[in-house]
DNA sequence: ATAAACTTTCAATAATTATTGAAAGTTTAA
DNA sequence: TTAAACTTTCAATAATTATTGAAAGTTTAT
């Protein structure tokens, strides 16, 4: 496999994975050849490797640059935009989690509790509902605590943490 | 909130959140509803409540159970086929985990290692596609294994996780 | 063996989600 | 100011994914 090859299999891999994660294919994609380009690139350059409408580029690049993971950078000289993504794989999964955290977790872990909270009539199904809603929420609440401590111990966080855990 | 208005709150958050996970909507509800029902459930009962036609509760719960998270069960003088879910939540985590471990994540490890063990030419754009695509097949690799050991540990792996972590 | 009770399959259709492209909007240089 | 260079917006359309329902398949009781 040459290099072609190579960087169309990563970004098509990348791109279905994204939508399996409920991440459209071309937000992923975007992502990806950023992710392996040695210098930023502007709109026409990204349309023009992925084959995709200008429209379709910008709206994905609005929404990496909201999630964070992709800037904007000013390259003297030119009058045209250009963009970069975070390099980092860690601290590229530390904005990631931080995200979803935030957009996708907290939201559940809110009606779970609102849902737990309801007034107990005795019946056997109120009783399962709040029993099974409360254990639902303090698992996720757990994992989310979780996942934000690993992510917010900086330098090499992951590593330290499998560590840790093999003991 | 009373029991009813709970109960649906909790079953349609389930489902939109299985929309955004890239799980269907149906087979979120399906699972939510088991989760909280005192017994087991019948086809019949299932598209009743949920008002599912035939064929997609039957889709999805076979879906379900190869997911391992339902199971058939008989009872003693019906002919109809139950289902249940399981009801431990960290259980639950388990199977989860493991088999998106197995069906989404083992997956693409591989061909990040396809990826970026090409033959380095000495251009920059593939030393570049290298470093990247190996980074990422680290990170990914790390956190699947953090995950595996996670919740390989039997009893209340979670809590005793994050207390490990805090310090 | 037959028929009733039940489940699965799958082509047709509906619902949802992504993409296009051209018009409208914005910024910069002269 | 104006016009060229560029970006955004959004209605129309395409692509994808989910759902239905009826026919085919299976199992069980007699």
């Amino acid at each position: 496999m040459e290099y072609v090859e190579a960087k169309e299999k990563f970004i098509s891999t990348w791109g279905s994975l994204g939508t399996l994660w409920g991440i459209n294919k071309a937000m992923a994609q975007i992502q990806a050849l950023l992710f392996i380009s040695t210098k930023p690139l502007s709109m026409e350059e990204i349309m023009e490797e992925l084959k995709i409408s200008r429209g379709n580029t910008s709206m994905n690049l609005r929404q990496l640059i909201d999630w964070g993971i992709v800037t904007k950078v000013l390259v003297s000289g030119e009058r045209k935009e250009f963009f970069t993504t975070e390099k980092d794989v860690q601290e590229l999964a530390r904005i990631i989690t931080k995200e979803r955290s935030r957009r996708e977790i907290k939201p559940v872990i809110k009606v779970l509790e609102e849902v737990s909270s309801i007034n107990d009539d005795g019946t056997e199904k109120t009783k399962e509902l709040i029993k099974q809603t409360k254990a639902l929420k303090e698992l996720t609440d757990d994992l989310d605590t979780l996942m934000n401590k690993l992510v917010n111990q900086k330098q090499n966080w992951l590593t330290k943490s499998v560590l840790k855990l093999m003991k």
